[in-house]
Order: structure tokens, then sequence, then C-alpha cells
DNA sequence: CTGTACATGTAATACGTTACATGATTCA
DNA sequence: TGAATCATGTAACGTATTACATGTACAG
């Protein structure tokens, strides 16, 4: 359900085309909610559908330019202050982790070794990222960055945590 | 794809029926990989049908118990090895910091605030069960505490960014 | 005038959740 | 004998991925 809703809180923030849309789902909101083409589409006719958005203009090439309703900024106010966050997420590493028993402890090293460097990896690429947005004085980057911190600190902890296990089972 | 590895896994270990196999992705799996009793049951008729499981054994009230053939073991451990882990995840609770600017101060830090709670929550939780598995000396919880670990440091992890995030916002 | 970017849509397939449906065994 | 537990299966619905399909506008 929540597709719906990151669609209307790009929409809250100025009109757009599904076209446009989906450059953002390619960039900064991949990393929280990534969304293919035909998903998108699909769920901006099913929003106008509903009347939380509507076709605000249509341009060259087909265009159709989306702006939200009233309606639907009710709905994304509700889901961001009162819908609890969906807490089950699924980890096939830490699934592999479950079963790390069933292979030989030269792989289980290596496993663990390719997900620290992969964690490191992630981590550069994003403390590159906080580089250039904390050297902008947009004031509207700043969500971006409290979420852009969740990876730092995300991806720095999934290595140290690759590290002791390692440790541990060496 | 994985929920047929998370289940070889599991049978990798010892024969079990699908209610046996439910028990656990009901407990310490439920937080890498959960599953439904429709999606087991089915999911085992379908390992069969590839020959990567076997009814070894038939037993009262319709028991079916499975057990793991080689062909299983082998796609098992080419999966652990060999398969790199998924590393797109979706979050509602991060898509909603994104979207932080459209409610009340008030309202953003309360969502923050919320998180934090919850994060130390289930830290306390995965803490005191950390605390029962290194009391017992069983060789075989080996790879569920390093899989506890990962949930230990997250938990912690997910609750200082909550508390930074506030402070910043505040 | 041709390639690239813009722009939207549909179909097939798979995965996941919830609810429904049914029945056998065990134990108090 | 009635309730709890064991035990499996199907159906409906929603969401996600991949591929297919089509056409317009603009820039070089």
């Amino acid at each position: 359900m929540s597709l719906r809703h990151a669609v209307l809180g790009l929409l809250a923030h100025g009109p757009a085309s599904g076209y446009d849309l989906l450059k953002t789902f390619e960039g900064s909101l991949a990393n929280a909610w990534p969304a293919t083409q035909s998903q998108l589409y699909g769920e901006l006719n099913k929003l106008a559908d509903s009347g939380y958005v509507t076709v605000a203009a249509e341009g060259p090439r087909g265009r159709k330019e989306y702006a939200i309703t009233e309606a639907g900024r009710a709905e994304l106010h509700h889901w961001i202050t009162e819908v609890e966050p969906e807490r089950v997420r699924r980890s096939d590493m830490l699934l592999r982790v479950f079963f790390l028993d069933l292979v030989e402890r030269r792989e289980a090293l290596d496993y663990l070794r390719r997900e620290a460097e992969g964690a490191a990896e992630r981590h550069a690429a994003f403390a590159e990222l906080a580089l250039v947005v904390d050297s902008t004085d947009d004031p509207l980057a700043e969500h971006g960055r409290i979420a852009l911190e969740w990876g730092l600190r995300f991806t720095k902890m999934q290595q140290e945590w690759a590290e002791w296990a390692q440790r541990r089972l060496g």
C-alpha cells in the first residue's frame, strides 16, 4: 500500500507526470521504495480513479501532468502521522546466515567477508553523497539528509557486524 | 525466490512436515524471512515437483514428512555461496522521513520519537533472547546467535539514528 | 532525416496475504 | 463428548517484475 503514498508524497511537492516521477523513483527514493515504470503508471491511474490526484494539465506526446487533491493530502497526512510503519522485513542476506553451518567454514567466512566489503563500498558511496548534500544549504534537502544518515549508519553497522561475525567464526 | 531456500535450509537439518516448518517460520526465522501457512504448503508441493525434496514418510492425520534430496542440497549450497543477496529493500518507515516536511514539526518529532521508542523495545527483547542463547553452550545455536547480533545492532542503530534525527530537527 | 529522449500503456508471471474449507487425533 | 491441536489444501485479491508494444517531439 505504500507506493501510492510515495507518489502522493512526491506530488505534494508539486505537479508532475509519470515520467517525471519515474526519475525520482530511480534516484534518491530508490533507497526507500523502488518502483518500476509499469507500476507507476498503473498506480497513477488508480489514484486518479480514487480522487487522490487529478490530471491538471496535458502536454505534448500524451504527457499528463498530475496534481494532488485535498483528499490526497488528507490521506497522505493520515499515513505519515497515524499509520504504524511495517516492521516485517525480509532479508535473504540474514537468511543465509542461519544456514552457514551447512557450508565449509572457508565458504562461510568468504560470505561474511563479501558482506563486509559490500557494506563498506555502499557506505563510501553514501558518504560521498553526504559531502555534496552538506555543502549545499538547501533547506528542502533536510529530510533527504536524515534519510541519508540512516543509510550511512546502516551500512556502517552492517560492515562492523560482518567483521565481528568473521572474528567469532574464525 | 528465497522461500524455497529457507525451506531447503530447514530440511537440510532433518526431515519435517509442513506443520513442523511452520512453527520455525513463526519463531526465529520470522525475523529473516516470514512466511504464511498457505505459502509454505504450496512451496513444499512445488519443491517436491522439482525434485528438491521428497515425501519420506506419511503419518497420522495426513501428515507428510519431507526430506531434502541431493539435488536440493546442491541447489541450497549454490544459493548460499554463489547467489548475490538482494540489496533492494523497501522501508515505509524511511519513506515517511522523506515526506516529514509535509507535516507539522511537532508531528515529525513525534514520529521520530515513536521510532526511537519502538527500536529500544525491540532491542530489549533481542537482548533478553541473547542472554538465554549465550547461557546455553549449544554449538548449533552459533549461527542463530550471529543473526541475533545483527538484530541487536540494527535496533540499536535505529534508536540512535532516530534520536539524532530528533535533535537535528528540533 | 535520424537517433535519442520523452511518454504512456498492457500482458504474463510470480509472490504474498487473508480467508475459507475440511478433517483427524488427542486429552481432559 | 467437546475443545485444542495437528494437519493440509484452495481461492481471491493485491502487489511486483519483466517484457512487450506503441507513438511523439526535438536536436543535431
